[in-house]
DNA sequence: GACCCTGCACGACGTGCTAA
DNA sequence: TTAGCACGTCGTGCAGGGTC
């Protein structure tokens, strides 16, 4: 089947560094983006989206992605499913809370992004990055302030790290439930603040960040 | 050159308001 | 009542400029 030819793409401007790159023929663009780096718990997550260049039909399918932070939980599951049928390829990579400890949350989250790059079953040619450089990949890339926003490769790669991300801390959740980790993914709440004074620390926790230590610090002393 | 401070980038949540 | 949105706040790292 042929395809039409990009002129006929939708006026999306999230589109437009994508189509730049698709009318200079770099075809396979990944957008990549970041889900988890400021929660107190759990891994950080990263995903990766080459959509199909050029095809007007299943771009039309995507209408509506944008910031993961600006959808709702329901509307990022629904885009989520559309996103993985809609997608040439797609990848999603995590880095562990020991590497979040070890190396910093910053190198941890390029850790992430690469194994998300390697997860996907093609190999991009070009990577729109959120913010962040990946500078132990040689590819092109080009790095966005608010690429979420901007990207409509990056937004559907911040919906797909986001969800995978929820995912995985529902299911850890069952190993420790007496932190709520299903309800608040990790993140600074008042309940979660409740529960690590109550119950201090588990191995998902980040140590490292002040207000976890600080936490830790007053259960210990009140534990004796 | 090393250190510190500030501003800005990203990721979220909590709260209050508005509309259906 | 529920959902969506905007804003403020909090966590981090990085870059740039000033100071010693």
């Amino acid at each position: 089947m042929a395809r039409p030819p990009l002129a006929d793409l939708p006026h999306d401007p999230t589109l437009a560094f994508e189509q730049s790159l698709w009318q200079a023929g770099v075809l396979h663009v990944a957008g990549v983006d970041e889900a988890g780096r400021g929660a107190w718990a759990g891994p950080v997550a990263a995903a990766a989206v080459i959509l199909p260049s050029g095809d007007s039909a299943l771009l039309e399918r995507l209408h509506g992605v944008r910031d993961s932070k600006q959808m709702t939980a329901k509307a990022r599951e629904g885009f989520a499913e559309v996103i993985r049928q809609t997608a040439l390829a797609w990848g999603v990579g995590f880095a562990s809370v020991e590497e979040i400890e070890t190396q910093g949350i910053v190198p941890a989250t390029r850790l992430a992004m690469m194994r998300a790059l390697q997860a996907c079953a093609l190999s991009p040619t070009h990577l729109l990055i959120d913010a962040l450089r990946l500078p132990e990949i040689p590819l092109p890339q080009t790095s966005l302030i608010k690429g979420d926003a901007r990207s409509l490769s990056i937004a559907a790669a911040s919906v797909l790290a986001k969800t995978a991300r929820d995912a995985l801390m529902r299911d850890l959740a069952r190993q420790y439930p007496q932190y709520g980790f299903e309800l608040h993914k990790g993140y600074g709440t008042a309940r979660h603040r409740a529960a690590l004074e109550q119950w201090g620390p588990c191995p998902l926790h980040r140590r490292t960040y002040r207000p976890v230590m600080h936490l830790s610090d007053l259960w210990e002393k009140s534990a004796g």
